[in-house]
DNA sequence: GTTTATCCTATTAAATCTATGGGATAATTA
DNA sequence: TAATTATCCCATAGATTTAATAGGATAAAC
């Protein structure tokens, strides 16, 4: 399951790609035309500002806007910082590698062979969308 | 992430896969040879059972045994069953389907349009992978 | 009738996710 | 400078899900 954080992430960041401008919007604007928790959706683009997705401004007419052009902004990486690891296992994971304690032999594993497809699968969706393309 | 519950399942049907014969193989060698603790692998096999990919035997000499040829289960039916939907959001599920109470229009819905995407690079692999393709 | 192994339900323990609260900080405006 | 606005940041509560365990019932074999 996709988690709420990451879904409200890709909301909020659309919502700002689709903006004419690229003004600073606020976090009450975001929250309510994607109805959001806008305390949630505060800790969310926060971590995206922090990750380098985001800048901000404070005080009056402050807000959230794109650092990068939608089409520079690859899901890959948008999803590895909202939703974390892009394999469902971590011992198929290019950035979060980790071995199974209980698992002898990775190559002779059924869970890792079939992760290995899925794992492919999704990276190439995610490599070759960006945010342009979502808000098209 | 892959839960445990849908590890441990795709790990025993592969051990009954790899088996000789179709004889009933207990719980226990189950749980011994794949590091499972013995009690949640109980649980998981008897789910196998009553979705029709396992059968049973009580007593001595008893166990569980693959119904069907390992060419003849297709990860879609196995992934369903074990981990649930396919989809990460429900509003792109094929067989779980639900509305999102906060999205007024699916059609331009960033989360949807790249949810059907991963939806369907998923599918894919699932649909075109048996167990025995894992075994090998 | 004793042993063996699955069947079944309930419950607990742990982890994670979602959401909220309250105040600190910084920028704008007057 | 003071008031207002909006992000920043930490802490925590509440809810949900996952993982694992417990204990006994049932059925087959010998």
């Amino acid at each position: 399951m996709l988690s709420k954080k990451t879904k409200y992430g890709l909301k909020a960041l659309s919502y700002l790609a689709s903006q004419e401008k690229n003004q600073p919007i606020q976090i009450a604007e975001i929250s309510r035309h994607e109805n959001i928790s806008q305390k949630f959706l505060e800790s969310i683009l926060l971590s995206l500002r922090k990750t380098g997705f985001l800048g901000s401004k404070k005080g009056k007419g402050g807000g959230y806007y794109l650092i990068k052009e939608p089409s520079e902004i690859p899901m890959t990486a948008v999803m590895r910082v909202l939703e974390g690891p892009i394999a469902m296992v971590p011992c198929v994971s290019l950035n979060f590698y980790e071995k199974c304690d209980d698992c002898p032999d990775e190559a002779s594993c059924a869970v890792h062979k079939l992760m290995i497809q899925v794992r492919d699968s999704a990276l190439d969706v995610y490599r070759n969308t960006t945010l342009a393309d979502l808000v098209l």
